[in-house]
DNA sequence: TTGAAAGTTGAACCACCTTTCAAGTTTAGA
DNA sequence: TCTAAACTTGAAAGGTGGTTCAACTTTCAA
């Protein structure tokens, strides 16, 4: 099932921070169903309708044997906001490869998001929900990634592929169609159009605009 | 203040469907120092950790009046962003005048709603927290924007200032960069740049894209 | 083999907060 | 003025669910 012991070790590094590290491999696997678990449960019900009762029946394990890992059922989700968003920059990142022009990375990049998010439809409803469980890791997460854009956009200036003056807010702006896109075309769902479709037309947006020429 | 008659009858109106309509004038004000109260409240500490409780202290009343009005604490968050929805509806609408060019258009709204978030920073999270508490409303908020921002990129289109291939999707992106600049440099400020610059940048992304030419 | 550390268990505790209610006060119109 | 309806009040009921804990089982290294 994945759950090999570089697996779970990387795990218990990704939460250590919320997470009370686990001693024996019998406790990193169980440390890892209750974040399964919980990722189900968070994403189902939300924060507060979501309960620590459930989450360790869903985990097939006592109610107590929570506190073994967690200190709360904020400290929980403080770890699960952590790991999600950690799992969020991979995917764009690993859909990069060498050689690519400023423009196909953006496209690339997006495309990767909402593959990912159409995958993990829980992770717009926990990200989502940091804004009030965690306020600084909400922040902290989309200005991360908005940091990133930022710097492969200034690499297309750079490069002669893009216009000068993009900076932070572009990057912002950037970020917040391919949210929203994500949002109502792939979490919402119900229109006929694939990651790359949507990414092909998000990307036609961003290179050109709107005006015509 | 502002509690004129008229005012208050538009309030029971629009928050009619979660709100018991007072029959007097007294109760009128009385329903809108709640409704004031709760946005003040719900927007500092969220729904959940808001108390029915603590918005009655604020608005200067007994606990037991709340019931007078509201059937319970999610009604009352309901109508809260029915409320707030409409009033950003009406913030970007306002600043439409007549002979504007499609392009000024979407840089007048998106300047008008900035303002507007400036002045009522609680709009975020009340909003973002209805995909929790009332997902219907806040489904219906977005795509109700949504809808209005495609037309005006349609009109734009038949007006000959917009390419063709403008839709749903572009809309989708639209909102997402207002949004998104919104909460980064109006919401979380800390950035010395106003709304009119704001809009200003955005609108040049939006116009000519980030290709050099 | 053995014992100390790690992990498991679930009943019970308890703090919190929404909602109710019956009694009192104010308003508005006849 | 007078009375029925509207509105106000705050103590207390009642449910929920996070957290604790002491006894029990499993693991692992010496």
């Amino acid at each position: 099932m994945g759950n090999t012991r570089s697996s779970a070790t990387k795990v218990a590094q990704a939460v250590c921070s919320d997470a009370k590290t686990p001693r024996t491999e019998r406790g990193r696997r169980t440390l890892r169903k209750l974040l399964d678990a919980a990722a189900e449960e968070f994403g189902e019900k939300g924060f507060h309708e979501a309960s620590v009762s459930s989450i360790t029946r869903r985990a097939g394990m006592a109610l107590g044997s929570f506190y073994t890992y967690f200190d709360s059922k904020d400290a929980l989700f403080r770890a699960l906001v952590g790991d999600m968003s950690e799992k969020v920059r991979t995917s764009a990142r690993s859909a990069l490869t060498d050689g690519m022009g400023a423009l196909e990375i953006e496209r690339a990049a997006l495309a990767a998001f909402l593959r990912f998010a159409a995958e993990h439809k829980e992770i717009y409803r926990i990200i989502d929900e940091a804004e009030f469980v965690d306020p600084a890791s909400y922040r902290q997460h989309y200005e991360t990634i908005a940091a990133r854009i930022a710097d492969r956009l200034r690499a297309g200036t750079e490069a002669g592929e893009f216009r000068d003056g993009l900076g932070e807010l572009e990057a912002w702006a950037v970020m917040g169609m391919n949210v929203f896109v994500g949002l109502r075309y792939v979490v919402w769902g119900g229109a006929d159009i694939g990651p790359d479709d949507i990414a092909a037309e998000v990307n036609r947006l961003l290179a050109e605009g709107v005006l015509r020429r």
